[in-house]
DNA sequence: GCATCCATTGAACGAGCGTTCAATTCAAGA
DNA sequence: TCTTGAATTGAACGCTCGTTCAATGGATGC
């Protein structure tokens, strides 16, 4: 546990949770060593377990929390009816989004397999509640005759393996603006979805 | 180096790529050990050092062994002259690929970052010149006015993205078929190219 | 039957790993 | 000023790591 009371320490415990979020996603999490984390925040590696039960949890915490903070993020903005609507808000969200966090979208899909099994488990099934999210604008956009599609749930991983992918390549230094690529992904996605415009 | 005489060993070397393909891809490189390999095809760790020159060769060797195979093999089925069947043949094609090599496919993106910086170089070229088949596809659709295109360079990375995905999903006992998802993936990209049909 | 050869073994190397814990340190409360 | 208590250190634990190499052993060619 760590301390209650203040002290010049009071904020150790992000600092580990920053490093260690910095490292595993550059390094890849069996390739980080608490040592090298622990240099990181000016420590020695004992110390990092007042605040953390072991290497395990540093990633699990990292990785739930980063999509427990993705799924309360889109609640906030999702509040349109129109699936069409909904559908631009979600691109350009998750683009946004992913653009913003790309240390913990990086490790939230390269280090799923070394998790242990349980908490593998539920980091899925947060992973598969987001992905409904995107599901259920599509159905309804079906429904009412806004959106064509013949399989809602491959277009649902084509969609966010499509959107996703936008963190392996874009530069802030690049070619394009945020809002160009937000633009130019919403284009494609109307389109495969079959809306009109 | 191998021998050379004919011999019980005779097919170790491969034996040993086939045990590393399969436990990169299944735990990571970093968190496979050169025992673990040996233990697989059934010598012991020093044995591997006569296929190999150490670890990362082993990784390295995988990965540009699975891109030159890759556009070595859509070399041989690229030949339409017609941009949307060159498209349609691609991601046909793409999505075959990936299927039959799961584990080529899915260490050749996630262990980039633990290539020795000439070997990611190498890497990143062969990647480039795939890239660069589909963008020559969609750059000729475009000129032909069969696609509407606002960026190729972006749908480029985004129909990958999305093809690719498929693997992260597909299984064979599954709702749908190989066939089935050839046909949905390839719905979805001629309406995202902007392909009347 | 003997000499050759080379793939393979198995021990060893130094290093680094995750984790524990008694000892230390030092600010805060009395 | 002294006591308290927790944050932190630093050494130590038992292991595993990638890699090397002298010794081995079993088939091959003479």
């Amino acid at each position: 546990m760590a301390r209650k009371t203040g002290s010049h320490a009071e904020i150790t415990g992000p600092r580990i949770r920053d490093a260690a979020l910095r490292l595993f996603a550059r390094h890849g999490y069996a390739a980080v060593s608490m040592r090298q984390i622990a240099a990181e925040v000016g420590v020695q590696a004992g110390a990092l377990y007042a605040y953390t039960s072991d290497k395990q949890a540093l990633l699990f915490d990292l990785m739930k929390g980063h999509m427990e903070h993705l799924l309360g993020s889109w609640k906030e903005v999702a509040r349109s009816a129109d699936p069409a609507q909904q559908l631009e808000t979600f691109v350009r969200f998750h683009i946004r989004y992913h653009l913003d966090r790309p240390d913990e979208v990086f490790i939230s899909y390269m280090e799923l397999r070394n998790l242990e099994p349980e908490n593998f488990v539920a980091l899925e099934s947060l992973r598969r509640r987001y992905e409904d999210a995107l599901q259920d604008i599509l159905t309804e956009g079906c429904a009412a005759g806004q959106f064509t599609i013949s399989d809602t749930r491959v277009a649902v991983m084509g969609l966010i393996a499509m959107l996703t992918g936008v963190s392996t390549w874009f530069r802030e230094s690049g070619r394009l603006s945020r809002s160009d690529v937000e633009q130019v992904y919403w284009d494609m996605t109307r389109r495969a979805v079959g809306l009109a415009g």
